[in-house]
RNA sequence: GCCCAGGUAGCUCAGUUGGUAGAGCAGCGGACUGAAAAUCCGCGUGUCGGUGGUUCGAUUCCGCCCCUGGGCA
């Protein structure tokens, strides 16, 4: 996390900075075919594809990410997958600069930008862009995060109700995260994050020109490819990569190691519970995880997004619906 | 065939000294500005296995039947 990249995060789209034309976004819960969809794209009007998945940044989990093989990448080009190590902290704000990073390199000049992902604050990141914010030392990050730990979120919530009230306000007594998020900045800058998201962003793209969709898959169907492919993620080296990032000795606090199935599998290998157990939590996990996306989508997106149901319609006649 | 223990929410179970029942998990709905695969909030009617009986009243007590474990033959 360089300060480079920092300044970047907190600049967004800067003075001189152009807007990303005709960028395509696809947005879909997980399971729901976005990387196929995007590929057969990408493909067609020689696209290259952008990541908007929070967890497909992080190397070693290939398999249990679903990332794009080695065949799609040779089909298009590919951005910000797996360049991130499972021990650092990535975020929205980085990654936005990474595609600020990207655009500034050209990589958007020959080849269309296909945003494709589920992680939907990316895609607000992109579209809105996001606010302003100081610099937070990971000396003072580090101290709220160990308090929330050992005190808990409403001691923490009293904390913030003292030093920054309007803030204390908005948010839950129990909404650990988002209390830490609050008083980091706070004591960062001795200015409330009210303030500071009071002031919009500016987006990265030229919002007249993007075409934005969202993938809505009927729930007994996604259902179904969940459990199918996560007995995939199983035969592609998923457990392998869950020994590598226990061989890394990482803080289980780390975002690589929130990925739906590393806590399961983990479990399973210690012993504590059996695989078919910790198979069965894990595709719960991912049911859980799309169903929190679709209502994300449903209500965060507006109506500039066009929804698409694939109704078992095949890739190539979704792909002509969406790109004629 | 006999004996014992069970049969209560989708699952695992609690409970009612007789006044028609509640937890966890699952599920459903929702919030969302740098950890977002994160974090957080809300939602509990189910022939209490069936059927007779006792009772003002039975899921609860009694009889019979069915089902599932375990034991003895």
């Amino acid at each position: 996390m360089s300060v480079a990249i920092k300044d970047m995060a907190q600049s967004g789209a800067g003075e001189g900075d152009r807007l990303i034309k005709n960028a395509i976004l696809i947005a879909g819960p997980t399971a729901s075919g976005k990387s196929a969809l995007a590929l057969e794209i990408a493909r067609r009007i020689g696209g290259c594809i952008v990541n908007a998945d929070s967890m497909q940044v992080y190397s070693v989990l290939n398999a249990l990410t679903a990332r794009p093989v080695a065949a799609d990448l040779k089909a298009a080009p590919h951005h910000l997958y797996g360049h991130v190590a499972p021990g650092d902290h990535y975020s929205a704000g980085l990654w936005l600069a990474d595609v600020a990073r990207l655009r500034d390199g050209g990589a958007f000049d020959e080849h269309r930008p296909l945003f494709a992902g589920g992680t939907g604050l990316y895609f607000r990141a992109l579209s809105d862009g996001l606010s302003e914010m100081p610099d937070i030392r990971p000396s003072v990050r580090g101290l709220w995060r160990q308090r929330l730990a050992e005190e808990g979120a409403s001691r923490l919530h009293a904390v913030l109700t003292r030093d920054d009230p309007r803030a204390a306000a908005a948010l839950r007594p129990s909404d650990g995260h988002r209390i830490v998020r609050a008083l980091e900045v706070f004591h960062s800058s001795g200015r409330s994050i009210v303030e500071w998201q009071a002031e919009r962003g500016r987006p990265l793209i030229e919002t007249a020109s993007a075409r934005r969709f969202v993938i809505e898959v009927d729930r007994e169907t996604l259902i179904g490819r969940i459990d199918q492919r996560f007995d995939q993620m199983l035969e592609t080296g998923a457990l392998g990569e869950v020994e590598t990032l226990m061989s890394l000795k990482l803080d289980s606090d780390l975002p690589a190691m929130k990925a739906i199935g590393v806590r399961e599998l983990q479990a399973a290998i210690a012993g504590t519970v059996s695989f078919k157990e910790a198979i069965e939590r894990a595709k719960i996990a991912t049911r859980q995880y799309a169903k929190r996306q679709a209502t994300w989508f449903r209500h965060q997106l507006g109506p500039e997004w066009r929804r698409i149901s694939p109704d078992g319609a095949g890739l190539d006649q979704i792909a002509h619906i969406m790109i004629p």
